[in-house]
DNA sequence: CGAAGTTTCTCTGTATACAAAGAGTGCTTG
DNA sequence: CAAGCACTCTTTGTATACAGAGAAACTTCG
């Protein structure tokens, strides 16, 4: 997700606060602080190595992007995930993943979706090559989202989606899909794809609302059964 | 426990970063602090009258927002509301809104939209009464909304609603209503009342669809002719 | 007279010191 | 033995001091 960091490498002089936003940001979204966690002042700006200053502001990004909540008096904690959660961040999601492809199929630009379509007609095949295929498989979807951002051109609508989609990185940590369910997305993509290109706002609309709609019930399911075992 | 927040307004002792930044939220809502002012960080703490260090955290918020946005190294700035931008946030408080009233229908509880009901059949005596009315009526939308909120029953729409909402608040700043079109907007309200009231899904979203279609051609008209004069 | 380099000055970013509020604990008393 | 109260200790909230970065202005050279 931040491979930003990466690229930039050296020489990047990066303020505290956007340190610790990111780490902090990074690490609960890698479940390394789990829910529930209990977040000290003190204690992290020493882990992380800045003052309490800086760390506090970026609490207070987390705290806006709803990762984090302040406890009455005795510090902050990691938000927690409920079942209920995923499914009214479903109903978000959808709201505006429906409007971002119809807006998107309307702008009329399929260059950049007619290559995301080759990607994807491959995309199965991907998926039989294990792990490292499912990570580029992963990372097809998220150019798939970055040419939908484009598309859209809308700061509001591509701002709340970042923010959907922030959440999403924590529920998909706690229930992996399987193989099969991956298969079927491609295809659900693939059709949302198409819409696109096609310029067809209502079919691209109506493909995505279903392909939330199986993504919702793959992941409840998924949860369902880690919770059993 | 939390009384003290309903308590607000007298001698409730609220933080110096929260102060600060209900005051600069609301001047630039109100239009008090334009668009494109510089906010400076020393000037501005001595102004609210708290140190550097809550300001900066109100301000922080004020940028996660969206009201605010830093400027390279000459401090803060508020931000600008272009024609463009009106339409983008249209595009994106349609899709919440839509899902919201579809929600709110779904849930089939209609007590509380009852009594809406009636007060929104008034409405339009209510708009020959003049300031006071005018006033009053836009009490009667703020409770709808809330109404709707209550009946959505969802953290991360309503959030996403609330900040629209927010920008929402300075767009009708630039741009007031004129009597004719709010008489045709509570014809637009009840009928959105009365699909929820049915709890038909569908219906309320489409009124809902049509209700924000004609609110942006009368604000966009409304600032055509604004910037006519 | 103009342009570029340098200097200065302002404003942000960070650290730390201080104050105040809340929670937990232990003592005292009925 | 239990309940209430006070005290202490932890942890946040705020102020301020200091350092570094960037912009504006001035000076100097072409």
């Amino acid at each position: 997700m931040y491979t930003e960091t990466a690229m930039l490498g050296l020489g990047a002089p990066l303020r505290a606060s956007e340190r610790a936003y990111r780490q902090l940001r990074g690490e609960i979204l890698n479940g390394l602080l789990a829910p529930g966690a209990a977040l000290l002042e003190v204690e992290q700006a020493e882990r992380i190595g800045v003052s309490r200053t800086p760390l506090r502001e970026a609490v207070a990004r987390l705290i806006a992007d709803g990762l984090v909540v302040g406890r009455r008096g005795r510090g902050f904690e990691v938000t927690d995930i409920s079942v209920d959660s995923i499914s009214e961040l479903y109903e978000l999601r959808q709201a505006l993943e429906v409007q971002a492809v119809r807006l998107a199929a309307t702008r009329r630009e399929p260059a950049p979706f007619q290559e995301l379509r080759d990607a994807f007609v491959t995309a199965p095949e991907l998926l039989d090559q294990g792990d490292i295929g499912v990570h580029r498989y992963y990372a097809l979807i998220d150019e798939l989202e970055d040419a939908v951002d484009a598309a859209v051109e809308n700061p509001f609508l591509v701002g709340a989606l970042r923010a959907v989609r922030t959440h999403l990185a924590r529920i998909r940590r706690l229930a992996r899909s399987n193989p099969r369910r991956l298969r079927a997305a491609a295809t659900e993509h693939l059709l949302i794809i198409d819409a696109i290109i096609a310029g067809d706002p209502s079919l691209a609309a109506h493909a995505t609302h279903i392909h939330l709609h199986q993504s919702l019930l793959s992941v409840l399911a998924a949860i369902e059964e880690d919770s059993e075992r």
